[in-house]
DNA sequence: ATAATAGTGTCTGTGAGACATTATGTA
DNA sequence: TACATAATGTCTCACAGACACTATTAT
């Protein structure tokens, strides 16, 4: 039944938040051809003799292998299929999104962060079709931001209101109320998707901020009911 | 490179609007084994040799040639992929949603369209992981009917309220008030997503309806910033 | 005291929810 | 006239948006 088989993988769009608010993506230096040397997306090729037990363990594995790094939060975005984006031939690659904490450390140096808007801007060139796809998973997270807490999975499990405006605007690509913020983040409460630890954080100067704690009832985020953005 | 290949295909969970407002599934009897003569979803597989440009135009394929149907909408849900869900080994499937126009006609009886609720409920068995990927595609239909206008397209592109009521409670599975669609139907005008035709549909009694037409300005549903339902 | 940052309060606008009311047709 | 169905109007509520104001720390 080989004659009915084709070549497929899965590529991870890991994504962290910089210190200055800005995305950061995960690349890796590939050890093989095609584009040896380059850097590029973590992936793995999925076959039965993989021992996977599924599509969603491979992309586990991907990260795994790669980078010994376990994501906040990952996610299936789409799976593209051509004969051109692969010079092997006809190839399926399933993306998916990842969210890092952000203190995820890097064990060796053929792994590395660029800021994501390089990518998306064509300042850094990936191989294959990676630039799109790291277009369409970016994409995936700024319409769920819209309407969802995913970001929350970029901070670290206790975070401050001032670090959540961050990712949100990180992931949004633009400015958000901290008042709907707070809004939203009191709904989440209500649903124990958040709570108030009591402790504080001390900026370098005013009010002390309150350390609230991030805590997921389900996979994926909170769904609200309305949309920010006007 | 043979070693590195799997199986991999694109089965199709096409839906119809039925004449009780109820949705419909399109199966097809499957020709060839694995479970061959049973009832399934229409699907075909993928490789090189296909000579299909891409993933999409192999779920048109299956579509256009298994039942020479072309989709008002057609979207990728998911892909599922592991050893378990086809006997022949480890495979892989993306999943493509798509809405029918209510007059769609079938031309042999090799397809039939079953009430999709018999088929939510397990009292029609489906083949390979079939039923849970239907599942998985209403999920995104009843999902994007909250906050998008994706159910229009299971109807006539002239259509009336009462029409458009019928397509969005059967993609929620729940009652919707009319004026909140009625309210939604405005939107849609003020972004020429509909328009009133002027013409009017006649009842069997009743004050006659306004004739609605849906002009869709891009792929995918018009997006709305609140959610129905609460 | 002053600057810096966090947090609250107020007012407006939008659109869903519920339900009553009016409009327009057939039998 | 009675009935059936479509369409509109009204009132409430939740919540985003904008922005003013208060609170708590460091220097």
């Amino acid at each position: 039944m080989a004659s009915a088989e084709v070549l497929a993988g899965v590529d991870i769009v890991a994504l962290r938040l910089g210190e200055e608010g800005e995305l950061q993506l995960l690349l890796i230096r590939r050890a093989q051809a095609p584009f040896a040397g380059e850097w590029a997306l973590p992936g793995v090729l999925v076959n039965g003799r993989s021992a996977d037990a599924s599509l969603d363990a491979a992309a586990e594995r991907a990260l795994q292998d790669k980078a010994r790094i376990a994501p906040a939060h990952l996610e299936q975005v789409t799976t593209v299929g051509n004969a051109d984006r692969d010079p092997r031939g006809w190839s399926l690659s399933t993306v998916y999104l990842a969210l890092l904490a952000p203190d995820i450390a890097l064990q060796h140096d053929d792994l590395r962060f660029v800021a994501l808007a390089e990518v998306l801007q064509g300042r850094q060139a990936l191989p294959f079709d990676h630039a799109q796809l790291v277009a369409q998973a970016a994409e995936r997270l700024a319409g769920k931001a819209v309407y969802t807490s995913l970001p929350l999975y970029l901070l670290a499990p206790r975070f401050t209101v001032t670090e959540a405006l961050a990712a949100f605007q990180a992931s949004l690509g633009q400015a958000v109320q901290h008042t709907t913020l707070r809004g939203r983040l009191e709904k989440m409460k209500q649903h124990g998707w958040v709570l108030d630890t009591g402790d504080k954080n001390q900026p370098r100067m005013g009010r002390p901020q309150a350390l609230l704690e991030h805590r997921p009832q389900q996979r994926g985020g909170f769904v609200f009911d309305r949309s920010v953005l006007s």
